[in-house]
DNA sequence: ATGAAAGCGCTAACAG
DNA sequence: CTGTTAGCGCTTTCAT
C-alpha cells in the first residue's frame, strides 16, 4: 500500500497525495478530504524510508545512558524525554552499560540512522569520538563532566565544591578521620570529587591518608564491601563520605553488620539524593544534583542546535549542587539537639 | 558521499560497491579489497533510510515501558535490551509515562518506522490497539498482566497465586488483620493480586473488610499516605501487604512517623523484591518477581517471530514468584528466634 | 566477476 | 490547484 495507490484510487496524481501528507493547505478542500478519507479506509501509513531518504530529517535523538538500572542516569534521561516528547521527537535510549566498546558501537548505529543530535550522559568516550559525530554534522551535548570539553556544549556541576561542601560539613561538626569512598564510574565526576574532598581536608590543615581514599564500582555492593574494608583499617575513619548514595546504602549496611552506630560511632554523608536517601535508617545526609534540571537543560541546548542552522557557540552551563543535611551526618554530641 | 562517489573513484560501477557491503563473497577479492579502502578513506556510511526502503526491516524493536523511573519496569527493560543487543538489533525504549494517550503516540511513531517488532510492559493499551499492530505485520509480546489476551504472546506472573503466597504467609504468622494497600498501576497486575489478597482471606474463613482494601498512586508517596489512611481507622489492621515493594517503603516511613514498631507492631510485606528491600529496616518481606528474566523471555518470544516466517502458536509463558522472607513479616511473639 | 538499468516510495521543482 | 517528472541512495535482476 503505497502513495500510488492511494493516488489512484483517488484519481489523481501522486503529487497531490504527498501535498496533503506534507503541506495540506495547499490542497483543494474537497480534494484533501477525499483523499484523506482514502487514506484512512486504506490504513495507509507513509514510508518512513522514503521520506527520510528526501528530508534527512528523522525527528529522533540518540541517548547515551552508562546504565539504565541507575536512576541517578534515568533522572536525567526523563528530563531529555521530557523535552523530547515536547519538541515532538523521539529519544532513543542506549544502554551503554559502562562499556566503552558498547557505546561505541551505538554510536556507529545512531550515526548510520542519521538521527538529529546525540546527547551523552557521563560517557566514557573521548574527545576524539566526540569530534567524530560533529564531522559528520550531527550535533550532540554532553551532560556530566568531561576531561577535554572546550570545544562541545556541556551541561555540568560542579562535582569538585560539592565534595568540599560535604567534607567541609563533616568537619564542622567535628570528624576528623574522614574517609571518601568513590565509584570506579561515572569517571571524571568522581575525579572531580576527590580532588574537592582532598582540597577540604588539607584546607583544614589536616593531612591525607591514602587508605581514606577508597575505589570500589558504583553499586550498592560495592559500597559494602569499600567500608568493610575500610573499618577493618588500624585507624578506622570516624565519618564516611561516598560519591554516590548507592554506595552509602551499601556502606551503611556494612555499619549495620558490625554493629556501628551511625552517626554515633560513623557519620555518612551520600550524594545525588535519590529519592530513597531519605527512606533509609538514619536519613541519608547527601549532595543534592538537579538531576532532572541537567536532562532539560541539555536538550534544550541540543535542540537549539539542531534547529538553528547557525549553532551557538560552544559553553558550559554549570550548576551549583546543594547539601541536605539529614541524621546519618549529625555529630555525635549534638545529635539529640539537631533531630 | 554516496555510493556513487566510491564506485567512480574505485572505476567499477555502483552494483560492485553495492555487492562488497551484501554479498562481498560475490565479488573479486582485489576489487572488493579496494572498495573497501575507497570507502574507509572516505569515511563512506551507507544511507540507512535508502538501504531500509529496499530491506525493509529495521534492526530495531519499540519497548514499551510504564515509566523509566520505576526500577521494576527497568529490570525487565533489560532484559530485553540484553538480548536485543545480542541480536545486534536496538530496543527503542519509550517512556510510556502510564498515558495511554501518550503509549499511542508512541505505537504510532514505532509503526510509522516500521520497527521489526513491538514489547509491551504492563501496558495499558486493549486488545484493539494490540491486533491493530499485528494488521500491520508487525509483531508483538506482551509483557505482565492482560485482561484479554488469548490471541497474543505473553509472558506472564502469577500474580493472584502471589498474592495468596504473601497472605497466606502472614496467616501463618498469626495475623489476622490484614491489609491490602496496592497501586492504581499496573492496573490489571494489581486486580490479580486483590483477587489473591481476597482468597486467601476467605479461605481462612475471614471476612473481606472493604476499610482494608487501599488504592493509591503507585508510589513512596502514595504508600506514605494509604498506610497513614489505614492506621487511622477505628480497627487498624496488625499487617499490611502492599503491591509493590516502593509502597512498602513509604508505608514503612508512615508507620515509623507514628512510631509504629515493625514488625511488633504492624507487619508488612511488599512485592517485587527490588535492590533496596533488603536495604531498609527491617529488611524487608517481599514476593520475588523474576523481572530480568521475563524481559529475556519476552525478547526471545519476539524474535523467534521476526525471524520465522511461520511464527510459532500464541501461548503464554507463566512464571511463578517466590516470597522471600525477611524480618518485616515476623510474627511479634516468635521474632526473637526467628531472626 | 561485473555492469546497466529498473525500481523501492516519496518529495519538490516546474509547468500548466 | 494539480500533474509531470526528476531525483534521493541503494539493491537486485538480467545480461554480458
Amino acid at each position: 500500500m503505497n502513495i500510488r495507490h492511494i493516488a489512484e484510487r483517488a484519481g489523481v496524481s501522486v503529487a497531490t497525495v504527498s501535498r496533503v501528507l506534507n503541506h495540506p493547505e495547499h490542497v483543494a478542500p474537497k480534494t484533501r478530504e477525499k483523499i484523506e478519507r482514502i487514506m484512512r479506509e486504506a490504513e495507509y501509513t507513509p514510508n518512513w524510508f522514503a521520506r527520510g531518504l528526501n528530508f534527512n530529517k528523522t525527528g529522533t535523538i540518540g541517548l547515551m545512558i552508562p546504565h539504565i538500572l541507575n536512576s541517578v542516569h534515568m533522572e536525567i534521561a526523563k528530563g531529555v524525554d521530557d523535552v523530547a516528547h515536547q519538541k515532538e521527537c523521539i529519544a532513543l535510549m542506549c544502554n551503554v552499560e559502562n562499556d566503552r566498546e558498547k557505546e561505541r558501537r551505538y554510536l556507529q548505529w545512531l550515526m548510520k540512522r542519521r538521527v538529529d543530535g546525540i546527547i551523552f550522559i557521563s560517557s566514557s568516550l573521548g574527545k576524539r569520538d566526540f569530534e567524530q559525530v560533529q564531522e559528520q554534522g550531527i550535533p550532540i551535548v554532553l551532560i556530566g563532566a568531561y576531561r577535554d570539553n572546550d570545544n562541545f556544549h556541556v551541561v555540568s556541576v560542579d562535582y569538585r565544591q560539592a565534595a568540599m561542601k560535604a567534607v567541609n560539613h563533616l568537619l564542622g561538626n567535628g570528624y576528623r578521620k574522614i574517609a571518601f569512598l568513590y565509584g570506579e564510574t561515572p569517571q571524571v565526576e568522581n575525579e572531580q570529587k576527590v580532588e574537592g574532598y582532598k582540597q577540604a581536608i588539607r584546607d583544614a590543615g589536616l593531612s591525607l591518608s591514602e587508605d581514606f581514599l577508597k575505589r570500589v564500582e558504583n553499586t550498592i555492593e560495592g559500597g559494602y564491601l569499600g567500608a568493610k574494608k575500610l573499618m577493618e583499617l588500624a585507624q578506622p575513619p570516624k565519618a564516611i563520605f561516598t560519591s554516590s548514595d548507592y554506595l552509602a546504602f551499601g556502606a551503611m549496611d556494612a555499619l549495620k553488620d558490625k554493629n556501628l552506630k551511625i552517626p554515633e560511632d560513623v557519620a555518612i554523608i551520600g550524594f545525588d539524593n535519590v529519592r530513597m536517601s531519605n527512606l533509609v535508617e538514619p536519613k541519608l545526609t547527601t549532595v543534592e544534583i538537579p538531576l532532572h534540571k541537567m536532562g532539560v537543560y541539555g536538550a534544550r541546548l541540543l535542540f537549539d542546535r539542531i534547529e538553528e542552522e547557525n549553532s551557538p557557540y560552544p559553553g558550559a552551563i554549570l550548576l551549583q549542587p546543594k547539601l541536605k543535611i539529614r541524621k546519618s551526618s549529625g555529630h555525635k554530641e549534638r545529635i539529640g539537639e539537631m533531630f
